[in-house]
DNA sequence: CCGCGAGGCGAACGACCGTTAGTATCGCGT
DNA sequence: ACGCGATACTAACGGTCGTTCGCCTCGCGG
């Protein structure tokens, strides 16, 4: 791995842990035995750091939506893939997804508008995903707009509190976050605690 | 309205929108027409200010809870009452809350250590409701643990997206929101009425 | 063996930060 | 009318920050 890579490795633990505007360019060269300056050899500025964590994050994030609906068969296949993947990058980079939720307000502008944007974007995929669901009768579901936000919520939160090492792997938490989903738009056809 | 209460306004709304690290004492004081060194007559420090918010959260979080389960009836009537209360925290104040959720890193020790263990313990008491009620046979849920983490995390997120004049009063997604946490611990009984 | 580019370093810069000290002003109780 | 407490102000301090500059060393290709 060379030094650029490392550096942005080590930039991302560091801003998911102590913030970005908590930590400063000596802490990020200290963890890797360097001087401050010595990190301009490989980066143009530590917003640049910032700016390539979000929004690499939220291009991966479309990326993997887009893969998993469309490889669905149906409304309901396409909820459960699509949540799936939601949890799955949260599960796997937590670190990369927390500094994508919480360092909004460290985004210099005109990055954090066209962040912001493509979030939106994201929202508005899922949204027109559970419609085209209600419009064929697969779900039903009396705020589905709200029930949309609390499903993204309930995946960016799996951020939070999943460890490699705990009783259900990442990969199952994802197909068990898939069923709570599907009961919380009311899927009509059986399965998991379905009416 | 007094200074000081003007002040800790200011300084939340400013905190929730740029982070505390991002809000300078002339920041708050400006959007006050006054001078940083003024705000000295009426605080002790900048962390002062977000040990206040973060540490009044919390424990109005923890209080809530416990009004809201000690009125309930069954363990059925004190999740949903216990999922309406943190929704509706979070809808009521969503720049406290999301400054207790985003800026934990900007906590000086020891406070952060306090507060993340009034965390712990605000959800080690709904893992015990929850247990509680599996105990009695009126939920059935395969991973209990993670659909608690589920449950507040969605909760934690209408922070995020609320509006008050939305489609929805805070109220109707509180009770809302109720209604989903019930069907993601697979409730055995159905309806508002009990069994 | 030489030249050169890559990459590390110390020094330094200008900006900004939270906070303190000392001073002025204003309004109220007496 | 007077004094005093509350509160605002300017000036300034010590510290930290991101970043730039110029230099030095090291290793490799010719």
């Amino acid at each position: 791995m060379d030094r650029a890579t490392e550096i942005r490795k080590t930039a991302i633990s560091l801003f998911a842990e102590q913030g970005y505007r908590g930590t400063s360019m000596k802490d990020i060269a200290s963890a890797l035995n360097m001087r401050a300056p010595s990190l301009y050899n490989h980066l143009e500025s530590k917003q640049e750091l910032l700016r390539e964590v979000v929004m690499g994050t939220i291009t991966r994030l479309r990326a993997d939506f887009d893969a998993a609906t469309s490889e669905a068969s149906d409304p309901v296949d396409a909820v459960r893939r699509a949540t799936a993947v939601h949890v799955l990058l949260h599960a796997r980079h937590p670190d990369e997804t927390r500094i994508g939720n919480r360092e909004i307000p460290s985004i210099d502008e005109p990055v954090r508008t066209e962040y912001l944007r493509q979030r939106a974007e994201y929202s508005n995929a899922w949204q027109s995903l559970v419609q085209t669901g209600i419009d064929a009768g697969a779900f039903s579901v009396p705020s589905p707009k709200f029930a949309v936000f609390a499903i993204l919520e309930m995946g960016i939160g799996v951020a939070n509190w999943y460890r490699p090492d705990g009783e259900l792997s990442d990969v199952e938490i994802g197909a068990y976050f898939g069923e709570l989903a599907l009961q919380m738009l009311g899927r009509h056809d059986e399965g998991f605690g379905g009416k």
